[in-house]
DNA sequence: CATAATTCATACTAAAATGATATAGATTAA
DNA sequence: TTAATCTATATCATTTTAGTATGAATTATG
């Protein structure tokens, strides 16, 4: 029941825009220097959040991209809605004929409110809850779990 | 951010015993026959429950499976802990040297809080809140998602 | 005591999702 | 014109998911 990382990092590249709104485009480059995402990964997640239209962008030198709203304007249950395949915690929910039990299955019930109890946190969230404090590093010791590392070519 | 059908399947395994605790040991094939999960997925399942003292079994034939509790004292929030690798919903969490940001990432926490309001509500939901109305069975046509097939042979 | 019904344990597998990287192209400020 | 930047699509390795398979251990019952 993990979120997917593209979810976080969504988040965190709204605030890293958040945070630099005064100073014209920002590239992908900064984000990336600045958040430790890859260049590549970023470009695949902003263009759903240019689709959503939370952010604008300006191409070619100079270019980069701009929050299209203001931050209090912006939630974590857009970005999360955006993001993740599926909104719901079980796909019965929302395709109950998946499930031969779903239209008299009272978990299924159960199931939707914990889902809503969620995103209604989620929707209560907005960048601008989030922004500073979102910039300094640690060294990132020892495993916890395995993880997937990116490639070292 | 989907729950993996472990759990959906758990907490229909105890909605299931529940229902049944005054015949005796339920059987594995009773279970399979109404809940439409296999046997040999089912057998898979049950040992964590086993082991979280959530069920109880009796080996050898008329043996089966017991609510080692009572329904109103299993709780949702159990299950999916018990059968979800990560509870969290990130591992930034749980595992903060994951992440080179997380000491100083109000991201972070919102996705704790967020964790929190669901695990609120998975925690006040009881398998007796669950009870009866768990036995009908519809058709289930056309496709939603992908999904994956139990194989054919 | 034999045997059949049942649970228990471990190993294996195909498909899907995840978390990226790679390659090539379009746009535009300077 | 060119270099910086965003855009688009394809590809890839790894991990997770959702099961299946095989066989062993236990025990009620005749």
């Amino acid at each position: 029941m993990k979120l997917s990382t593209r979810s976080r990092y969504g988040a965190r590249i709204l605030v890293d825009l958040a945070n630099h709104q005064n100073q014209g485009p920002v590239q992908i480059g900064e984000i990336s220097k600045r958040q430790g995402i890859s260049v590549k990964y970023l470009e695949q997640l902003i263009r759903p959040l240019k689709e959503a239209k939370l952010v604008t962008s300006v191409r070619g030198p100079k270019g980069g991209h701009i929050m299209a709203r203001k931050p209090k304007d912006v939630t974590l249950g857009q970005i999360v809605r955006l993001f993740e395949g599926q909104a719901e915690l079980v796909e019965c929910i929302s395709c109950p004929e998946k499930c031969p039990m779903s239209d008299d299955c009272r978990v299924r019930l159960a199931w939707m409110d914990a889902t809503q109890a969620l995103y209604n946190r989620l929707d209560a969230t907005t960048i601008a809850d989030l922004l500073k404090a979102d910039t300094h590093t640690n060294g990132g010791n020892e495993a916890c779990r395995p993880g997937r590392k990116p490639k070292t070519s």
